[in-house]
DNA sequence: CATGAATGAGGTTTCATTCAT
DNA sequence: TATGAATGAAACCTCATTCAT
């Protein structure tokens, strides 16, 4: 992991069990208001124990912070990860959108905390930012996977196919952080099909792909 | 503007240049060290004025936080309108490759405050955020305006131009906010090359662009 | 005693031995970081107790450390008070020479437990303080004993017994609390051979005492 | 000084002047109290500021007891060597006499504070207690001058002069700390002749010393 | 206009003690 | 009997804001 945080517990059972009470329940209030605007006492009323109970499974405040965005990084990584082997048996062009489809909707569900992410990150620790970073990259890693089998099959023509999975992973975001200029043009479902289709174009050989909407 | 900030004078010639001050010396520590963790006497200080003398000028720590936001951006945003005409004179490739390549650099060359931008929007008020979206807008639309000469002229096919346009201004400020990953990899002209290969080749009619690099 | 300390348990041999086994651990901890810089956590981890079960033996924290002071300067006093008969056969000059030998190397084995009681003395509630004192008084008069004895026999001149015994106790604790100082100068038996020329030249009838070294 | 105390004040007379309210008040609660037991709160309220206030002229709650200790310490030594060159002027028997009973009266006068001294020392950082320390070797000099001078002329036969200055001290300091058991025989006047014989027995040659009371 | 000393509410963190298991 | 999780009051310290000079 590369740090630990402070606990007076030595059951582990049970540190893991409060750990994801915190970090599921302080979830929910941080996105509303701002790990930075929240004070220990509303945190711990929120995860329903008292100041006390908390700090006996945490060291530092900020190690809520860390708590939350593992917490919710890791579910969202584990369910894109979950879904991906199934990508494996479509045509890699339907894999994408289908990738991405599945992904974007996600974000729309959590764009509270997608934002929350852009906007807490810096006040991470160094290793607590690393770890984040590495969740950061398994998301990536499974658009690359498509885009990659694509590559080989001779049905898409890319010249960086990592960055091209980091750039879908980024406008998918922006869907969460943009929402006030996005949401004026696009319901959910045409902003999907029209970053699709932004992606497509640029990476098609021929040109062969079927225009959606 | 949709506010006004308080002050204790009346002339309003001394409010602007002491305002710009603070903005423009403010905006250096706070993007070094964030907005939250910074108190109004370090604030102060980086302002070369006293605390009271803030406060003649600014109601609320937050006005400081604003100032900062909408002169950096403003900046920014004439920076990059102050050359826009020179674009009408290329083709419409080039001329986005010279904006993308303006703007990226502007981007590298403020990074720090990219990050804080996303990073601290939270912190804004209602209507001082509206104008920071004024100010993006303003931004996508050097863009935009660029994209649609091409449309126009038969060179570029694009079904969405203003999501295109904020596609390019996001993915470079990505430069800044995933630059632990990306320079890894890229120097950033090869990153400006690479994203405008990408856009480029998802726009272009009959594959006609001279690939780069 | 002059007061109980709370127990939960009926058992008093049960109770004596835990309470023996909690001071007798304590002190280690007490002399080394300070009563009022431990916490209870800390404290039971020493004694190898939970706190739970620290708190079936001991009604408060103040009763650990009374509970220390009662040990330490029993097993102190005892010590002293075991070897004093012993003195009784010796002429009073050699007689004190040995006292003061046995009692000052006991010092500067306990140092660190005598700067404990000069510190921690006000944490006491004031019946616990009064049995401390009394401790004190019979240590003063393992010596005031000798000085007696030789007073009847007129090898000693002294005015005031009781005080000339209280000021060589308390000049055997200043090789604790001074350290920093005497160290610089002195070995311990160079010390203790100053101070009990120091005492014998005030007291000896017609400076008849072999000065030492 | 070898450590300084951090004060968001540059004006260097008014940190001075609040530092010494500080001190000069603090003193009065924390040899009532001693300084584990008082809060922040009550030793602002004492010092007739705010707990802000407080905290401007101060980096830590030690710094207060750092400062009082340098603050009554400072008084005490200043005091004494005040009169120290007024006993160049009599012969060393008379002028030790008169020493001792100026010293022993400030003790008395001061015994709370001086119990406090023995008591919260080791609350201090190291170098604020090397300060300390130095106070106490002045305090020790003012006895060994006399020592020296008695010495020189042939009145006292002293082996070790610095060793009998520091137990004189430390037979003063005994009165405060020892009241319980010593007010029971002696006012202060008898205490004082009492060891004033005590050690110019010890080192008077001849036994000239004409014995008082 | 400019200053910075003063304020006290509110922040995070600790800890003696209890009590269900 | 032994445990250690839970509690919440209270500790130390910070800081945005005011206002007398």
């Amino acid at each position: 992991m590369g740090f630990a945080i402070r606990t007076y517990s030595q059951n582990e059972k049970l540190v893991s069990l409060r750990r994801e009470q915190i970090a599921c329940r302080a979830a929910k209030i941080f996105v509303k208001k701002g790990y930075e605007r929240l004070n220990l006492r509303q945190i711990a009323s929120a995860c329903r124990m008292s100041v006390g109970t908390l700090y006996h499974y945490i060291g530092t405040k900020e190690d809520i912070l860390y708590l939350v965005f593992d917490y919710v990084m890791s579910e969202e990584v584990e369910f894109i990860e979950a879904i991906s082997p199934a990508y494996d048996a479509l045509p890699p062009i339907e894999a994408l959108r289908k990738a991405m489809d599945t992904y974007y909707r996600k974000v729309d569900d959590l764009q509270d905390f997608v934002i929350f992410m852009y906007q807490e990150t810096k006040n991470l620790r160094p290793n607590a930012r690393e770890r984040i970073f590495q969740l950061e990259k398994r998301l990536g890693h499974v658009f690359y996977r498509i885009l990659d089998r694509g590559r080989a099959s001779g049905e898409f023509k890319i010249s960086d196919p990592l960055l091209v999975a980091h750039n879908i992973v980024l406008l998918g975001d922006m869907w969460a952080f943009r929402r006030w200029l996005l949401r004026k043009n696009y319901v959910l479902e045409e902003y999907i099909t029209a970053q699709a289709n932004f992606v497509l174009e640029g990476i098609c050989e021929g040109k062969s792909l079927d225009r959606e909407r």
